[in-house]
RNA sequence: UGGGCUGUCGCCAAGCGGUAAGGCACAGGACUUUGACUCCUGCACUCGAAGGUUCAAAUCCUUCCAGCUCAGCCA
């Protein structure tokens, strides 16, 4: 089923030939990095970069390594170190034995960056943040020198080994390299490679109070563990030029080269780390595991199976650097393809509708064989209201006065009649039923029936409740999200079949007719009863009319 | 208006000088005790536009048009 091997070979060709022309052949050689700051959680667009990384390895017969890019203490969290590796490993992937953290190299970085600076390659700033900025000038405008970019090495080597010793504030110097003010490529206007902040680090605690910055931390961390390709999103092109100016300046013997790729975007979601949190915050989700969102967390709560969310990013393409968004109706056609063969097919009523079947005994109740499991069947059972319309359209195949469908795994049944509230709301229905058609006998039916439609007893029922989602947001035409005031639909008064008390959480079931579900994750121990959450509905090409 | 990048079916996407793969979506049809699945069939004489080179161009050249992206002591 899970083919993404095939299809990777088959589409980023840019890259394959890329590192088999580094590489002169020997692939095995291949070595790259998923590198995620612990700084919170993953989704679909990073799952692409987990995926390329670690499938690109894996097909060649080489290494991925897992690279916690923790070098802003401001910004990372211990807990994030946990749920990225279990993110990773629940998409399917294993870096072995090979987890390592930026931060691990904080004195080798130090040390490239004094090389730097014995090179007359960088040097100490003590412009401010708003000076440097200004100084930066402007994407059609040169920046200017920074007046200390004349330091001499020693000076820069005092003031440097200063900073690191804690000898200045938050902000108050900073270390540069020493390129080009002018460059058009505004990342090479003498970048910050140094800043200073006192704050303790997750994992370093308080032994620095400077931090490198990505820009240099990253090509070094790449070269200290022999990565041969550094495959990152197409965001990072335009720092290739400063990526490789580290390399080359620093002498590495094997350097590693970056290589981008264009990023997933999916039609109707939000992956921004700011607008997830503000719609958290402001309790438009149920956190980072919503099921109607595409952070993995949500995805393993909403029930998508791994391989598909694999197979999806292999089919959605790996491109050299196009815009594209893909829409969410691919994402779920892989996700039905894989829930497929796993699940169990099952009957459950969303929207129960009672249907009291005149000449079946009363008190009776008959156990029914269908597909292998045992469903108790009697005189009172439930149907879908939507099975039902008292004024058929045309071509309507279900319940309706005087016509007659199959039960699913039981007998035909013909409606009689119709019982009404007050306001006119059907409240049950009559129906009568033909002992000669009972399914299964071997027996051919004596006539033919258009529908088949899924039912619950109404003594047996299982009550749950079932949550049937649609993505939390919506494009507008001008390429705005909005929010989708139908993402969530509750059935608080769904029935199932008896078989499904005994649903866990691993499995998955096909309601008939209704779409994949699986037990919420979130509501294990079923302090709510049974919850289960609508993985995908099922495709239909019934057009009413 | 500086730099980088991109324009092949509604959405993705192959193709890299030899006469437009595939998937999703959609539309017909077959089958059907899920209006599901499966199975057939259809779906770009055309590759952002215009010129040019060539026996031959989506592929090479020129010009133009459109879109994306970059100015954190973030990653």
């Amino acid at each position: 089923m899970d083919d993404s091997r095939h299809i990777l070979l088959e589409t980023g060709a840019f890259i394959h030939s890329a590192v088999n022309e580094d590489l002169k052949g020997r692939l095995s050689e291949l070595h790259t990095r998923f590198p995620p700051e612990p700084g919170g959680f993953l989704h679909i667009g990073s799952a692409k970069a987990v995926y390329i990384n670690f499938e690109l390895a894996k097909i060649y017969g080489g290494k991925c390594n897992l690279r916690m890019d923790d070098t802003n203490p401001a910004k990372e969290e211990a807990e994030f170190v946990q749920a990225i590796q279990d993110e990773i490993k629940w998409l399917g992937y294993d870096w072995e034995d090979r987890l390592y953290f930026a931060s691990d190299y904080f004195d080798k970085f130090y040390g490239y960056a004094a090389r730097l600076i014995e090179k007359g390659l960088a040097f100490v700033c003590d412009l401010s943040a708003d000076e440097l900025r200004a100084s930066f000038g402007g994407i059609d405008k040169a920046g200017v020198e920074s007046p200390f970019r004349g330091r001499s090495v020693e000076e820069n080597l005092d003031l440097f080994a200063r900073m690191k010793n804690g000898e200045f504030g938050d902000g108050a110097k900073t270390l540069r390299a020493k390129i080009d003010m002018a460059s058009s490529n505004l990342n090479m206007r003498d970048p910050v490679i140094y800043r200073i902040a006192h704050k303790t680090h997750s994992n370093t605690g308080d032994k620095w109070c400077i931090y490198p910055m990505y820009d240099f931390a990253h090509p070094l961390g790449d070269a200290i563990e022999g990565v041969t390709h550094s495959l990152c999103g197409l965001e990072f092109r335009d720092h290739r030029p400063i990526y490789e100016w580290y390399i080359n300046n620093l002498d590495f013997e094997q350097k590693p080269r970056q290589i981008e790729f264009a990023e997933i975007s999916v039609e109707n979601t939000i992956l921004g780390k700011r607008h997830l949190r503000k719609l958290i915050a402001e309790g438009n989700a149920d956190g980072w595991d919503d099921p109607r969102l595409v952070t993995i967390m949500g995805m393993r709560r909403r029930g998508y199976p791994p391989s598909a969310i694999r197979d999806f990013l292999g089919n959605a393409g790996v491109s050299t650097a196009k815009n594209n968004t893909v829409e969410f109706a691919m994402l779920e056609h892989f996700v039905r393809e894989h829930l497929a063969p796993v699940s169990k097919v099952v009957m459950a009523v969303l929207n129960p509708l009672k249907v009291v079947i005149e000449n079946f005994p009363e008190g009776e109740v008959e156990m029914l064989n269908i597909d292998g499991r045992e469903v108790p069947f009697c005189r009172e059972i439930f149907v879908e209201r939507e099975d039902f319309m008292e004024e058929p359209v045309k071509k309507f195949f279900r319940l309706a006065p005087g016509n007659e469908v199959r039960l699913k795994g039981a007998y035909f049944v013909t409606c009689t009649g119709v019982e009404k509230d007050a306001d006119g709301n059907v409240t049950e229905i009559r129906c009568t039923y033909d002992p000669a058609t009972k399914s299964g006998t071997g027996v051919e039916p004596p006539r033919k029936v258009k529908g088949t439609i899924h039912w619950v007893s109404a003594k047996h029922g299982v009550p749950i409740k079932a949550m049937l989602y649609d993505t939390l947001v919506l494009d507008t035409p001008e390429g705005e999200k909005e929010l989708n005031p139908n993402s969530l639909i509750e059935m608080p008064n769904a029935l199932g079949e008896p078989c499904i008390a005994d649903a866990t959480v691993d499995d998955r079931f096909q309601f008939m007719r209704n779409g994949y579900f699986c037990l919420d994750s979130k509501d294990a121990n079923g302090t709510e009863g049974l919850v289960f959450n609508r993985i995908v509905s099922l495709k239909s090409s019934y057009r009413p009319q």
